[in-house]
DNA sequence: AAAGTACGCAACCGCCCCCTT
DNA sequence: GAAGGGGGCGGTTGCGTACTT
């Protein structure tokens, strides 16, 4: 079928809207109502196409709409609303009283993107990119492993200590981005992060002590952060500026749900929905009204999914934290401000003194995926 | 101080859906 | 049921401004 541009005329006028031409346009409406927006650029006395003068309306002069920052809560409701709904910026548009479609997707475009990116969530599918991250880690690796091997040789001896300790820091870190990577998948795979995962993990028919369940999970963040705040501490800064942003931060939180019958349980930045009664069905309905569609539709759109590990990831994750268990990460502490960045995780690192170790593990890990 | 670059946002473009004829 | 028009929507562009080199 086809249709014509509405503004193939001659003679009619583009780009910015001066202060006349506005005041003309919300004259008329005031007066008029906007009517067929094709016939209102005539009738108004403005030389502009109808469809222009309805976005300048709907997106600028309209009364009430609201200008200035958004708020937290504001950024809040559009990313969980755009998890669920995607680029549907006129129906997030719609919850939030005052903001047009357009300023949102502005918005989205230029600010929450980066937001989400920077704490190592995608946002188109707002999972936790813990795939991509171990990725990006395991292409740097070699490089980071034999510019560490360059580094201790002596047969470079132009290189300064700073210069040998920047490399050695390098392959530490690549290494601690590993087993973090690794425990995160951990995490995501036996620690549900909303109420609809709490129901998949432990399906409907049986749900165990939620005390004990958020025991482990609380324990499991607790090392987790932990590692983090170990391996972040007299970093060199040249390195942490480009690499820091790999490493995922935890501070967006699903949207409680509108029922008195389900808490919200805070762990280390991530809140969990738990119920109450011990009632599965009301506590699926609970998710389903939650989350209003569906899941068969498009799962993928669902906040903080599950991530499932296979069993000879299971079994690599295991012997992780069997490392992690035997050393009491949280006293992992720099000893004094001359120690090596990574010392305090030595006992962790270096018990495996040979980096066939790592590469073993590796191997076996980017297989089990 | 000037040139180059990045960023933010208003406006435009083209496609699509829905309603009317 | 098909054609055509009106309006809405999401993606993209381009300009003005801020920041960096």
């Amino acid at each position: 079928m086809g249709r014509s541009p509405c503004c193939n005329e001659n003679g009619l006028k583009k780009g910015p809207w001066t202060p006349e031409e506005d005041q003309k346009l919300v004259d008329y409406i005031q007066k008029h109502g906007h009517g067929r927006w094709r016939t209102l650029p005539k009738l108004a006395g403005l030389k502009r196409c109808g469809k222009s003068c309805r976005l300048r309306w709907a997106n600028y002069l309209k009364p009430d709409i609201k200008r200035g920052k958004f708020s937290e809560e504001e950024q809040q409701i559009i990313i969980n609303l755009h998890a669920v709904l995607g680029n549907k910026w006129s129906v997030i548009a719609s919850h939030l009283p005052g903001r047009t479609d357009n300023e949102i997707k502005n918005f989205w475009n230029t600010h929450l993107k980066k937001k989400l990116l920077q704490m190592g969530i995608d946002p188109v599918t707002h999972r936790r990119r813990t795939h991509h991250d171990l990725i990006n880690v395991l292409s740097n690796l070699p490089q980071r492993l034999a510019a560490a091997n360059l580094a201790n040789l002596s047969t470079y001896p132009n290189w300064d200590n700073a210069f040998r300790r920047q490399y050695s820091d390098a392959t530490q870190f690549a290494k601690i981005q590993l087993l973090h990577n690794i425990l995160i998948q951990l995490r995501m795979s036996t620690a549900p992060t909303s109420y609809r995962e709490t129901i998949n993990h432990f399906g409907s028919s049986s749900i165990p002590d939620h005390h004990q369940y958020l025991n482990e999970f609380q324990q499991m963040n607790s090392k987790l952060e932990a590692l983090e705040n170990a391996s972040n501490i007299g970093f060199p800064p040249q390195i942490t500026a480009q690499m820091q942003p790999n490493l995922p931060n935890y501070e967006i939180h699903d949207q409680q749900p509108q029922s008195s019958s389900v808490n919200v349980q805070p762990v280390n930045g991530l809140e969990i929905y738990m119920s109450n009664n011990s009632d599965c069905d009301d506590h699926l309905q609970l998710a389903e009204e939650y989350y209003s569609i569906p899941p068969s539709n498009d799962m993928h759109r669902y906040p903080n999914s599950l991530v499932s590990a296979s069993p000879e990831c299971c079994s690599i994750i295991s012997q992780i934290e069997n490392k992690l268990n035997s050393n009491d990460i949280s006293n992992c502490l720099p000893s004094s401000s001359t120690s090596t960045t990574f010392e305090p995780l030595g006992d962790i690192m270096e018990d495996e003194a040979s980096d066939s170790y790592w590469k073993d593990l590796i191997d076996k890990y980017v297989a089990s995926l």
